[in-house]
RNA sequence: GCCUGGGUGGUGAAAUUGGUAUACACGAGGGACUUAAAAUCCCUUGACCGUAACAGGUCUUGCCGGUUCGAGUCCGGCCCCAGGCACCA
């Protein structure tokens, strides 16, 4: 027998594989296309971590099982290689990241290469490659040909580490998602897209699709959708102006003692000649737009404000006149960035009434609450209706409505998500194909009237190639390093002809991978973006595989993308992954890996001591896929063993002829069985300990090639190389990773007897073999025939008796 | 504060959804082989009581209570850990 060489046989097959192209679909002719997709890494730092070759290997091995269980399966892999991840990889070590990309494409791709996964090599894409950011940027043009991309000037989040605007999504406790500083607020004109447009349809679909539950969660509540109503309150002496609030609660109308506006609320200038105070007032809004998130939150939610003198509200239910503030707790970003305020109900109006001595008036009677008592903290729970006139008696939810009616308020709808900035004063990602025309939007000549003097680059020109420039790096003066660069935004206008300039932002590198995996199977295709044919027969994606810290990212930005290209007709689908699973974290010894700490795992140093086969087995064994889990070096040997052994006994097969024992024929068919279900739901970690346990068994008696066949294409998509070596030891001609999979007979699952689990008060007595089926009479009587069993119930009385078939049987006597 | 997961031996973790708790593996201890070590193979391994040794018994799934013949699993209350959201009206 050869020893187990598996750097030797690793290598060999993974030539092999890509050589004969063992994972190369046919696109146009698949018969049961399978598309399983793991998220693209982004090859930002020195290498694969441990964390994405557990990733891959888990979508892998299902992509495997797929392939023998008769899928044309297609498992590509690329990179998403533009953005700030590499970029500031990059000036981290003091290169271009033109350069530094072209390094770690290789590196990416060596270390992707020796994991051995089955990967369709043929069909790889860069994010930065001009061939695929040409259609990015068509995809913008789309956006805006239909409305949904805009610029706008708003406060946005500005991150003073990477030196650009940040989405919303990419601002994480107030801080940025990549370097974590602290984001800034800045007024900037930014690029959007409409994201808002889809915000039913992204939360509506959440039903139909087949995703982890906890992924849909953080979407909905990214979404946030809220359901109330428009109300507006005159002002006092003021028929021009209104403020118009968003509520959930307009039950609570008559309850509104007060109205508050955000700081930047519009109305807060507008009526500057009315308001006694205003510069206490425009100070305190000044103040409040230039403290960031961050330090809101610091303040420990502490209510600060300041009241428009010289200015009242009319409460439309009532006719109360009743004071205006500015106050920070109120967002302009969300409703209509003013609110009525009901001290009584709302924990918030309450702690703002409470410090600058606000009335308030109950309005909802709950059971506990009694009228004129001193309320100590807001009530917000379930009642009628009191000191509301005619509305009194009503439940809450009869009142909204009737309240809302009564007072020519409007229903209205309300979603916390905001649209996705897609602006970056960065370098390194795909320019944003616009052009600005001056004299154009001095004649008013834009395409649209709100943004006059605005043009997309014509389809024909694109892609707007990214220049080289020197000087990469963000300045952070609100602008991309592009626009040093005359040559790159000095262009004439698609419309007049005159010299025109450039945007020179760039795009948000969500945006590439917002499509990514439209493009895979028709990367061969210079024509278009992808090709309608082959993507009707591939899409959408049938399994996706990645990890959760993208549930409101990445996830939600394909959706989106997805849904706008299926509105305009480019494809017949509005959902881009049927299901999708989000892996879990992997930790070292107890503690996150970090470089700080100095526990990060390096693969290639495992794949090198034990083999790609022996990391992979045991990343699937440690602990649930779903759930993630700790790795421990001393954990891998007893997969090293695992797969020591099956060598052993396959190379002793290859030799004897003998035959398989019934009772490790039927332990193949339970395993199979277990293998087949479990690798279903991703629970590889009990696959691998049924797979050690079979093993145990077959290694005890005798097994025949056969069996011992089935056994090892239950291995191979944990462990191609060792599967596809003795597969072919054994004889073989074709790849075992297309062979069948293996499926279990019913007749061989159950046994002729079984453990009788004999109880007393459901308390374990003892357990003895009895035949399957055995009636409630039967097993009695066998129990009283067992000396030790029958003296466990002697002189007891029995009053009952539990009989489960063939589990067990429990004697309830009394005392 | 709200929403998700999760808490089981020395360790990573199992448990057919209410039916033998601790599978599978790591580690540890003992033994075989060896000049020796590694590797390999075999045995033991939840805790406590008990016995010369068996036998046998009691306890045990974060804590407290409940339902049930029977609870890691279901119900009620609480405590920790991880992640998400959070002044969203």
């Amino acid at each position: 027998m050869k020893k187990y060489d598996f750097a030797k046989l690793e290598k060999k097959w993974q030539r092999v594989w890509k050589k004969e192209g063992t994972y190369e679909p046919k696109f146009k002719t698949a018969k049961r296309p399978f598309y399983n997709l793991m998220m693209f890494p982004y090859p930002s730092a020195e290498g694969l971590h441990v964390g994405n070759m557990y990733a891959f290997t888990g979508t892998d091995i299902y992509g495997r099982t797929k392939r023998m269980q008769g899928f044309d399966v297609f498992e590509p892999i690329g990179l998403d290689g533009f953005g700030i991840h590499s970029e500031n990889y990059a000036m981290k070590i003091g290169t271009h990241p033109l350069k530094q990309s072209k390094v770690s494409e290789k590196r990416f791709y060596k270390q992707l290469e020796v994991i051995g996964n089955g990967f369709a090599w043929n069909e790889r894409l860069e994010t930065y490659d001009p061939n695929y950011y040409r259609w990015t940027q068509w995809l913008f043009v789309q956006m805006w040909k239909h409305g949904l991309a805009y610029r706008k000037k708003q406060g946005v989040n500005w991150c003073p580490g990477c030196k650009t605007v940040l989405a919303d999504e990419q601002v994480i406790d107030g801080k940025c998602e990549r370097c974590s500083s602290v984001a800034e607020k800045k007024e900037l004109e930014q690029w959007f897209f409409r994201i808002t447009n889809y915000a039913e349809r992204l939360l509506g679909n959440l039903s139909k699709i087949d995703w982890s539950e906890r992924v849909k969660i953080a979407q909905r509540n990214w979404i946030g959708r809220s359901e109330g109503a428009h109300i507006d309150f005159r002002i006092e002496n003021h028929a021009a102006h209104t403020i118009r609030v968003f509520t959930t609660r307009p039950d609570t109308l008559f309850g509104a003692t007060y109205v508050v506006l955000a700081p930047e609320h519009a109305l807060v200038k507008e009526l500057r000649a009315s308001i006694t105070n205003y510069k206490e007032v425009s100070d305190y809004a000044q103040a409040a737009s230039l403290r960031s998130e961050e330090e809101r939150i610091a303040e420990n939610k502490e209510k600060t404000g300041v009241e428009l003198k010289g200015v009242k509200a009319v409460n439309p239910a009532n006719g109360a006149k009743i004071p205006v503030f500015v106050a920070d707790y109120v967002l302009a970003s969300y409703g209509t960035g003013a609110i009525m305020a009901v001290p009584a109900h709302d924990e918030r109006d309450f702690a703002f009434a409470k410090k600058h001595h606000l009335p308030m008036t109950i309005v909802v009677r709950g059971e506990q609450v009694k009228l004129h008592e001193h309320l100590t903290e807001a009530y917000t729970g379930d009642g009628r209706l009191v000191n509301a006139d005619k509305f009194d008696g009503m439940t809450i939810e009869d009142a909204k409505w009737a309240i809302t009616k009564f007072v020519g308020g409007t229903r209205k709808v309300q979603f916390r998500l905001r649209d996705w900035l897609v602006s970056r004063q960065r370098y390194w990602s795909p320019p944003i194909p616009m052009i600005f025309c001056e004299s154009c939007a001095f004649r008013n000549l834009g395409e649209q009237r709100e943004m006059p003097g605005w043009y997309a680059v014509p389809e024909k020109d694109l892609p707007v190639k990214l220049p080289y420039v020197k000087e990469f790096r963000p300045e952070g003066k609100g602008e991309s390093p592009l626009a040093s660069v005359a040559a790159f935004y000095k262009v004439k206008c698609p419309h007049c002809g005159k010299t025109a300039r450039r945007e020179t932002d760039v795009s948000d590198t969500f945006l590439d991978s917002a499509w990514y995996f439209l493009r895979y199977p028709s990367v061969k295709n210079k024509k278009a973006a992808w090709d309608s044919a082959i993507t009707k027969r591939w899409l959408p994606v049938n399994m996706y595989i990645g990890g959760a810290e993208h549930s409101v990212l990445h996830l939600l930005y394909s959706r989106f993308v997805t849904m706008v290209m299926n509105d305009l007709g480019y494809i017949d689908f509005d959902e881009p992954f049927t299901k999708f699973r989000a892996h879990g974290l992997l930790i070292k010894e107890g503690a996150k890996m970090s470089k700080s700490k100095g526990n990060v795992v390096n693969p290639d140093e495992y794949v090198k001591r034990f083999g790609a086969d022996a990391l992979r087995t045991y990343l699937m064994f440690l602990a649930p896929f779903e759930q993630g889990g700790d790795f421990r070096d001393a954990g891998i040997l007893g997969v090293t063993r695992f797969l020591e052994r099956v060598w052993k006994l396959g190379n002793s097969i290859a030799k004897k002829r003998i035959k398989t024992d019934a009772a490790i024929a039927r332990a193949l068919h339970r395993t199979i069985k277990k293998a087949t279900e479990d690798i279903e739901s991703l629970q590889y970690n009990t696959t691998v300990s049924a797979l050690m346990m079979f093993l145990n068994e077959a290694e005890a008696g005798n097994i025949a090639r056969k069996e011992f066949e089935a056994f090892l294409k239950l291995v191979a998509p944990f462990a191609p190389h060792i599967a596809e070596e003795l597969w072919h030891i054994l004889g073989n001609k074709t790849s075992i990773h297309h062979a069948a999979w293996p499926e279990f007979d019913k007749k061989m699952l159950t046994e002729e007897s079984f453990d009788l689990v004999v109880q007393v008060n459901g308390k374990f007595k003892g357990r003895m073999k009895a035949p399957r089926n055995i009636t409630e009479d039967g097993a009695k009587k066998l129990i009283m025939e067992d000396a030790a069993l029958a003296a466990a119930l002697h002189g007891k009385k029995v009053h009952k008796v539990i009989f489960v078939q063939n589990r067990l049987i429990n004697f309830v006597v009394g005392a």
